[in-house]
Formats: C-alpha cells, sequence, structure tokens
DNA sequence: ATTCGTTATATTTGTCAATACATAACGATA
DNA sequence: TATCGTTATGTATTGACAAATATAACGAAT
C-alpha cells in the first residue's frame, strides 16, 4: 500500500491562531444557522466551545469576523461580516492548492 | 502586523503516521548519537516516548528505518538504515518546498 | 559468572484539556 | 413587567495523555 501525504495548514496573527480548519467550519455553520448555539449543535460541539473558538477569532482578526447580538427578537444572533467572508474564501483557496501541490510532492516517495 | 501562514505536513501508512516533524529529529539525532537513549536525552523527551515513537515509525514502514541491537559491546544501540535515510530527505525536502509554496500563497491574504 | 549500558515493557502518578452543568446578562416584544 | 432564546461566563467533573518510576532482557567482554 503506498504513503499518503497529510497536511494541515492555519492562519496566525501575532502568535495566536486565526483560522483553521475548524474555526472554518463554525463560521461557516455561523453562515447557515444565524446564531452560535445553532451552529454549534450543528457541528455538535459544546456551545461553551463554540462560543471559544470564536471568541479567539475575534480577539486574533484585525477586524471583526462575525457581528453578535444578545437579546431582543429572537434571543439574539451571530453573522458574518463581509470581512469575515473573504477570510474563508482566502483560507479554503490555500488549503486546495495546498493540497493538490502536495498530490505532485507524492511522487517523490513513490518509490520508498 | 501581517497575518502568517503555518504548516505541518506528515506521511502516513495505512491510516497510521510514519513520519512528522518530530519522528524526523528524533531519527536525526539516533544518526547523531548511535543510540536511542542518547537521541532521547538529546531531545530532552523521555526514553520510554522516543521508544514509542521509534516503533511506532518501524511498524508503519515498509521496510526497517532502524536496526536496533541489545546487549553486547556498550550494551547496544540504534542506527539508521539506507531505507531511513532516504525517508528523512524525501521529508525534508517536500517540508521545504511546502514552506516555499506558502510563502508565495501569502500574497492572497496580504491585503486581509 | 559478573558487569555494563543499552533496548524493551509494565505500572503508577501527575497534569492538562475537554466536557458537562449551571447561571448571569441582554433587549425586543407582548 | 414577564417571557424568550440567545450570548456570555464560571465551576466542577471527567478522561485522555504525558511523565515518572521500576524492572526485565539482552549479549559481548572481562
Amino acid at each position: 500500500m503506498a504513503y499518503k501525504i497529510k497536511s494541515r495548514i492555519w492562519i496566525e496573527s501575532e502568535n495566536n491562531v486565526l483560522l483553521g480548519e475548524g474555526r472554518v467550519h463554525l463560521l461557516k455553520a455561523i453562515q447557515n444557522t444565524g446564531s452560535l448555539s445553532k451552529a454549534s449543535k450543528s457541528l455538535n460541539i459544546s456551545y461553551k466551545k463554540a462560543w471559544q473558538l470564536l471568541d479567539s477569532v475575534n480577539k486574533s482578526a484585525k477586524k471583526p469576523v462575525t457581528i453578535n447580538s444578545i437579546g431582543g427578537k429572537g434571543g439574539g444572533g451571530a453573522e458574518l461580516t463581509d470581512y469575515g467572508k473573504s477570510l474563508i474564501l482566502a483560507f479554503d483557496d490555500i488549503n486546495r492548492n495546498c493540497w493538490a501541490f502536495l498530490d505532485k510532492q507524492l511522487e517523490k516517495i513513490k518509490s520508498l
């Protein structure tokens, strides 16, 4: 059976993690559901973990990635900013390209 | 301050990790010291952890990566096989290329 | 046979992180 | 003002992983 090359990439800001695969999943789930609590349920993670992740993202980013509102109609909610959407697009693009790149590198260990 | 892209790559065999950065460090230390126990000391990890890592490497690889000897002159020792050396070279090469690749991708988030 | 430094392994202990649980704060609406 | 489903936190418990400790097995050399 052949060896495989796996990878993980992430974006850091001042030595803090800004975006990784898990955080991107969370942001996409927020985009789909309109709230952090619904997003956490859809990802099968605790609300607290989701909140900590999102808090970390917003604290690491140069500009807000989500707008969170407490109380009011529906109890509140969370939605992505345009900046947040562009971050996700950039991450996904780089990640896909990285996979393609490593796929080519696979040649180098095919004979091993 | 600008965002940074970080990455980690590893080689898998049958869903088991074969080589990552830590394992490569260990193999290089074995190459330099001639024994697993000396290698573990030079990396400041316990002998047990080093042994578990090396055991996992040898069990995941298609061919032996090290030759370990017990007892005898000097008490024994461990040394890399030619196969192990070529694995290290391939990993380092791919890893370096991946860094260079991601450095180019950095353009895409420069404006964010 | 004894010694030696190593590889090899089991067992216990400690540490850290994830999880679960609980609760406060909020503000539009009725 | 009472209600509602959120966001926002604190606290306690659990569980997985790391570390420490201990010891067996080995075989060349003396």
